[in-house]
DNA sequence: GTCTATAGTGTGATAGAC
DNA sequence: GTCTATCACACTATAGAC
């Protein structure tokens, strides 16, 4: 970078403050939505956060939409990663179980977020898709990535016989995840489960889609597996 | 009726009239959202389907949450229904598989319905609350009623010692409600489940959570069980 | 080239004339 | 009971100042 002249130095600059400006625009985005919701995440209030005029907002956002959709992949990769913290975990079930538990963790930890990632409508998202024809998927994919992280595990239970040879690890997976979106889903929406916490009911659901795989008695009840912190 | 006097009868015509316009107002409301989504429901639309300004519409409704309000409570009501069409199964277990079954059809069939009774947030119902501190909670009783439905099985489940005691039913009964809702709220939200078809899914949460009761061996796997309307 | 200021259209909700 | 007119706010898109 050094033999670089004034001028190519000066774009150098521009193209700094211009990602500086977009990361701050995410930075409060990301906040407002964290503390109220995107519902409540409007261009007028976000124009005045960032002590700019609200169409100075387009300039590095597409939309509304196109911002949801970079705090989306945010989400998506904040997740991945925590699931990645247990990738280390050789044993497959004893992996899943603390995933599951981590994806529930996730979404009850930043209920707002977590809805933006998996319950709101994909037309917010729309508006932002390139021209290309697949721009709807790309959130999806993000979605899909992590989800194969749990796949495998599946996988890996087939391949050590400790899944019927006859279904789908993928199945499982989607299975699986159905149910703890389902759990984090009802918690989100407040009186919905006003019963039985969240905890609670991740260990009977672990119990009852892992029962054969461990091959163990205590099924519907685990007071000895539940020392983790989802408790 | 006929020892009615005139002024009686008239005040008694109004109160059909009013009626007839609330009823009204529901009917348009109801399609409009079955077809575009409670999103795409505005005053403005929804007044000039009704040929009346926009301000009648607050006659009848204190708010667009109002109307939301009354909407949902048309769908608890309909989802009600379709599990007391099942109740007349003796065996619980049979029940609960019928009534999963029910709920998982409901959610697909009206998709718009499904979610603006259980993924939307609260706030746009609250709009609507009245003066009294258990406005909010209206909506989730509806919600409760039904599930208590679900409950009462495993509460026979149990009786019946097809459950180990020291279980909670009603966990139980959340526990699998929030498994059938996690498969319709991922199905609805479009790319994200794309691989398995929900009736598979429906087939295997059920296996997770019923191999135990049924006592038997079909375990992940249940061909020969899955020959209802589901598929 | 970058941003401000503004125009134009939409929304929910309400006050006041009749 | 119904309407017109209006408020306050959202969004997009763009003309024109710097």
């Amino acid at each position: 970078m050094l033999g670089m002249g004034p001028q190519a130095r000066r774009t150098e600059q521009r193209r700094e403050q211009r990602e500086a400006l977009r990361e701050r625009i995410l930075e409060v985005s990301r906040e407002i939505v964290k503390r109220e919701g995107f519902a409540a995440l409007s261009m007028r209030k976000l124009a005045e956060a960032i002590d700019y005029s609200p169409a100075a907002l387009y300039l590095h956002f597409k939309s509304r939409g196109d911002i949801a959709l970079a705090l989306r992949r945010e989400g998506h990769a904040n997740l991945r990663d925590a699931f990645l913290a247990h990738t280390s975990i050789a044993d497959p079930a004893a992996r899943l179980n603390a995933m599951a538990r981590a994806y529930v963790e996730f979404g009850l930890a930043e209920p707002e977020t977590y809805r933006l990632m998996f319950m709101e409508p994909v037309a917010v998202t729309e508006a932002s898709a390139d021209v290309s024809p697949n721009g709807a998927g790309l959130a999806g994919q993000s979605g899909a990535a992590t989800l194969s992280l749990i796949a495998d595990a599946f996988v890996e239970l087939r391949a050590a016989n400790r899944l019927p040879p006859h279904i789908a690890p993928v199945a499982c997976a989607e299975g699986l995840w159905a149910n703890l979106h389902g759990i984090v889903a009802l918690k989100l929406n407040g009186a919905a489960l006003p019963e039985t916490p969240a905890a609670r009911l991740v260990e009977l659901s672990l119990d009852a889609w892992f029962a054969p795989v461990n091959g163990t008695e205590p099924r519907f009840n685990s007071p000895d597996r539940s020392d983790t912190s989802t408790r």
